[in-house]
DNA sequence: GTCAGTGCAAACTTTTTGCAACTAC
DNA sequence: GTAGTTGCAAAAAGTTTGCACTGAC
């Protein structure tokens, strides 16, 4: 994404916040605009440690780590913040007009990797549930990287010669 | 599920269990067999406290949750179990031979509810990634149950009332 | 007999909560 | 001025770890 088009996402997404602050009467802190403005800077994933270290160092604005859970609960509510638990801590990931992907999660090592797949997408988008108002999705797909399922591989191996040393050829 | 077939799965991913411990060279013992049971033994989602109170009290044997954490992950390796982190807590379930389904997550009440969908199930089994070997996958539809919808309607109206009390109604 | 596995408690990590101080309204 | 927010520290919740004991092999 280019600069120009990235400031332009952080002023909409600023407003929509602006929006949802006055709609539910909550209060226009500048803490939850630097949030806010900090998440919508960085790309990817990040949990609460990685954005505390974050305005801490890059943007320099204090805030407590409380502050942080409060303010990220009202970005999920307001929609500009998606919530995944994947590894031991919650992962956050700004979601306004971003492209819908996936995550594939190696059982192996924990790396996470992203994917986009329009078939499943047009699949997900015509499920309809009775009595159920669906606001967003999340799939996951779990399994080996190559790395890991190479690393398993040669295990395996390892282990069989150790097992049975058939044929006298050890 | 009728008794007898639930007999006979419990019996099968005994064995599974077995198999897999003498590849893996663990040992065989009755805390990890009585906890394979007891998962079987039960239905739907299940936390390690609720684990935890379902063999201290139906099943009868004591283990700590230190060996039930432990067994967790080898049933997970073992591809008995699969673990969902909707809540706080994660979240186990048995998957030996049991349907895919995916998961409704209220965001209201967090109250989660399984669903069945044989398109979105196809298009997920003909995805198919580079230098990724999956081994299964978790989708997770977020939104509102009807309760909850219900209630936040309520709650907007009521808000809506307060804060634009028009045509001097009031 | 040996060492993987267990129970227990302490430690650790992540998240929530209580409360005094602050500030947006 | 007042009540919603913040920061801090303490507490809570969930999970992992260290260690002595036990029992599967």
């Amino acid at each position: 994404m280019e600069v120009e088009e990235l400031d332009k996402l952080r002023e909409k997404v600023k407003q929509i916040f602006t929006e949802y602050l006055n709609i539910k009467g909550h209060r226009k802190t500048p803490e939850r605009y630097a949030i806010l403005d900090a998440i919508y800077s960085l790309d990817g994933h990040f949990d609460i440690d990685e954005l505390y270290d974050l305005m801490m160092n890059e943007a320099k604005f204090r805030v407590s780590k409380a502050t942080l859970y409060n303010t990220i609960i009202l970005l999920m509510d307001a929609k500009l913040v998606v919530k995944h638990q994947f590894g031991s801590s919650s992962q956050y990931e700004k979601c306004y007009n971003m492209e819908t992907h996936h995550h594939l999660i190696c059982t192996g090592c924990g790396a996470v990797r992203e994917f986009y797949d329009t078939d499943l997408e047009e699949a997900v988008s015509k499920v309809n549930i009775r009595r159920f108002q669906i606001s967003h999705y999340a799939l996951y797909i779990y399994g080996l990287c190559s790395k890991c399922s190479a690393k398993q591989k040669r295990e395996i191996k390892k282990k069989n010669k150790l097992i049975k040393p058939k044929r006298n050829e050890s």
